[in-house]
DNA sequence: GCTACCGTTGCATACGTATGCAACGAAGTA
DNA sequence: TACTTCGTTGCATACGTATGCAACGGTAGC
C-alpha cells in the first residue's frame, strides 16, 4: 500500500437523490425540520444517506439561507482563566442552539481590525465581543451590516451595541464599604485596563464608598489585566513608606499576582499585614493557597443572557441594543481582615450584605 | 427613529463589477492572489470595493474552491491552563496563515460523536483534536473524507492518525530518576486519564526509573485530569498509614490541587514533609506559592508542528501520517527536595539532567 | 361520479464566487 | 506589413443546497 490517501469529494445530496430513486428537492426536505415531505420517501431517503455517508454541506446552505450558524467570538487573550471558562460555558449554550464558534483569539488588542474583516468574511450570525474594545466605526460598521453584536463583561460610552454585564459598580462599593468595616484606614488600587468599563466602574464604586467615609487617598497603580504588569504595580505599591493596609485588585487574575509579591517578595502574611481582595471568583481565587475575598461574576446567567440576546435579534431580524446587567456577590474568604458584622453563611459560603442593604441582592 | 435595524444585504461582486465598468470576473480576479488582472483595472475595482464597503463572501468562496479556511479544533474542557495557552497560540499561528478555528468545547468526552457530525457539516480544512479522544471509527472516517487529522498532545495505538507530543515518557523517566537521586524512599502517583497516551507514557518512564533502582511499589490513585478528582486522590495517599514521602502527579493542574491538599488539609510542608513534581510546567506551577518542578511541554514549538503537519497535508492533498515528538527539560523549582548533583542553571532556570545524559537534550 | 382540497413531489432557479476558454489588443519580430 | 506571442478581459458555467411554483394523486364531501 502507498500510504497515501487522497482527498475524496464528498457525497452531495443529488448522489443521495439518485441512489434513493427521488429529487434532490426530496433529499433537502428530509433534511430540513418543517419541510413537506413524507414519512414513506423520508425513509427512504434517510436510508441512501446512511449508506452513502452523507452530510448535509453547511457552506452551500449558508449560501442560499443567509445564515451561516456560526457566531464569532472575539478574546483576545486567555490568560485570565475566567475567559477560557466563558468560552466552554459558550460551547455549551451555542451547540445546544445548533450554532457553532469561530474563535479569535491571540492578537493584541490593537490588531483588532484585521480580525473584523476575517469575521465579517465569513458571514457570522453574530458577534460576542469578550476582552478586548472594538473600535466604535467597527460598532457602527456592524449595525449598518445588520450583525448582532454583544459586548460581554464590557460596556461602551454610548448603548448603542449590546452588552452583557455585571453590577460592578456596586460590587466595587461593596468592597470598599467590607474593606472600611474590617478596620482598614489606608487603601491601594490595582487598575485594570484604564480605558475598560470594568475597571473604571469597579473603582468608581470602590471610591465612592471610601469617599463616603471621608477616604479621599487612594494609591493606584496600574496592571492592565496581566499578571507580570500586576506583579511590578504591588511591588510598587507595596514599597510605599506608607504602604496601604488593604488592597483592592481590579480583577483576581492580577489579585493573585499581588499575594504573591506581597507574600514571598515582602514577606507579608494575608491578611494580618496586607488586605487584599479581588473581583470575578475565579478559580484560584477559590484555592486554599490564595482564599481570595471577591465579588462573584456569574459566568453561566451571564453566558445564557448573552446567547439569549443573540438569538433574539438573529430571529427577529431587528437589533434593539439590549443592555443585561446581572447581580454578583460579595464572597468572603481569608484574604481580607473581616468586619464585625454583615457576614452570611449561605450554602457552605460566606457572603456579606452589610445591614441597610441585607435583603437587596446586589 | 425607531431604533430597530433590519438586516442588510451584503455588496456582492457583480455590484462592485458594475460600479466599477468590469465584469464581475475581474473583481474575483483583483481579490485572488496570483491573478491575471491588470494593475489599472486593479486599480479601478478597489476604488469601487472601497467605496461600496465590498468584502468577498468567504462562503460563497469556499463552496467553489472546495476549501473553507477554516480548521475544527476540538477541546472537551479548559480547565488546565495549558489548553487555553495553546488556543491562544493557535489563534496566533493559524491566522497567520489566514486560517481560522472553529472551537468544539463545552462537552463531555462521550459526546464527540455529535460534535463530529458537527464539524464534518462545515467541511473544515483540518481537524485539530486536543483533551479529547477519538474513537477509532471517526479517525478512519476522517481519513475516507481526505480529512487531515492532528493528535494535539495524544497519540492512538495505532499510527494511522498524526499527532504532536512531546517525550512523555522519557520526562516521567527523568522525574523518577530526579525523585530517587533526592533520595526518597516511598512513592505516590496521581494518575490522569486512564486510557489517554500521556498518561500511560508518563507513568510507564517513571516506574522504569524506579524500577531501575529496585523500587516497584508505587501508590497509585486516579484524578482524571480533574481538580477535584484530584484533590480526592490526593486525601487518599496523604492518609495512608506510611505516606509516600514524593508523588509524582500526572500534569501542573493537578499538581497544584494536591499541592493544596497536602498543605491546607495535612498541615504539610513541602518539600520538607513530602514532594511533588508535575507536568507541562504550566502557570501556576511557576507561581511562588507552588513553585512545581516540572516537565516542560513547550507550547509554541508543539503548536508550531502541528499547523505545520496540516498546511502540509492541506497543499500536499496527501494524508501521510507524521508523528512529531518534541523534547522537554525538567524544570527544578521548589516542590521537590533537591539531588545532591545533576542541577544546572540555563538562562536564569534550573534544569536537571542527569551526568549520564547530561549532553542530550530530553 | 364529479369537484374541491390538501399533502407531496419535481422542476427550475437562485445564492456569490472562481475559473476554463476563447476573444481581443498591444507589442515584438522578421 | 504580416505573423506570433502574451497579458488581459468577459462569457459561461459550476459548486451544493433551498424554495417558489405548478403538477400530481388521493381523499372527502356532495
Amino acid at each position: 500500500m502507498d500510504g497515501g490517501i487522497t482527498k475524496k469529494a464528498p457525497v452531495t445530496s443529488s448522489q443521495v437523490a439518485e441512489h434513493a430513486g427521488v429529487s434532490q428537492s426530496a433529499v433537502s426536505r428530509t433534511f430540513t425540520p418543517g419541510a413537506s415531505i413524507s414519512p414513506k420517501t423520508r425513509a427512504k431517503v434517510l436510508a441512501a444517506a446512511k449508506e452513502l455517508g452523507y452530510r448535509p454541506n453547511a457552506i452551500a446552505r449558508s449560501l442560499i439561507t443567509n445564515r451561516s450558524r456560526i457566531i464569532a467570538v472575539v478574546m483576545a487573550y486567555l490568560e485570565n482563566l475566567f475567559y477560557p471558562d466563558v468560552l466552554e460555558e459558550l460551547g455549551r449554550r451555542l451547540s445546544a442552539e445548533n450554532y457553532h464558534m469561530l474563535l479569535f483569539t491571540g492578537f493584541k488588542d490593537r490588531d483588532s481590525d484585521p480580525v473584523f474583516d476575517q469575521l465579517m468574511q465569513y458571514r457570522v450570525d453574530g458577534i460576542i465581543l469578550a476582552s478586548t474594545s472594538l473600535s466604535s466605526e467597527l460598532a457602527a460598521e456592524c449595525a449598518v451590516a445588520g450583525i448582532p453584536v454583544v459586548l460581554f463583561n464590557r460596556t461602551t460610552e454610548r448603548d448603542e451595541t449590546s452588552s452583557v454585564t455585571t453590577r460592578n459598580h456596586e460590587g466595587g462599593r461593596l468592597l470598599g464599604e467590607f474593606l472600611i468595616a474590617g478596620g482598614h484606614k489606608s487603601f491601594g488600587y490595582v487598575a485594570g485596563l484604564e480605558n475598560s468599563s470594568t475597571n473604571r466602574d469597579r473603582f468608581g464604586g470602590f471610591r465612592e464608598a471610601l469617599a463616603a467615609h471621608g477616604i479621599t487617598e487612594i494609591e493606584i497603580r496600574t496592571g492592565n489585566y496581566s499578571r507580570s504588569e500586576a506583579e511590578a504595580a504591588a511591588r510598587e505599591l507595596l514599597a510605599l513608606p506608607h504602604r496601604p493596609e488593604a488592597i483592592f485588585v481590579a480583577n483576581d487574575h492580577m489579585a493573585v499576582a499581588v499575594m504573591d509579591v506581597a507574600r514571598h517578595e515582602f514577606g507579608l502574611r494575608i491578611p494580618e499585614d496586607l488586605s487584599i481582595v479581588g473581583y470575578d471568583d475565579v478559580g484560584p481565587a477559590r484555592w486554599p493557597s490564595y482564599g481570595i475575598t471577591s465579588v462573584t461574576q456569574p459566568i453561566e446567567p451571564m453566558v445564557e443572557a448573552t446567547v439569549d440576546i443573540l438569538m433574539d435579534q438573529i430571529h427577529s431580524g431587528e437589533i434593539e441594543p439590549q443592555h443585561k446587567v446581572l447581580p454578583g456577590e460579595l464572597i468572603v474568604r481569608s484574604s481580607a481582615r473581616l468586619p464585625k458584622a454583615g457576614i452570611f453563611e449561605v450554602d457552605g459560603q460566606r457572603l456579606y450584605r452589610p445591614a441597610a442593604t441585607k435583603r437587596v441582592p446586589l
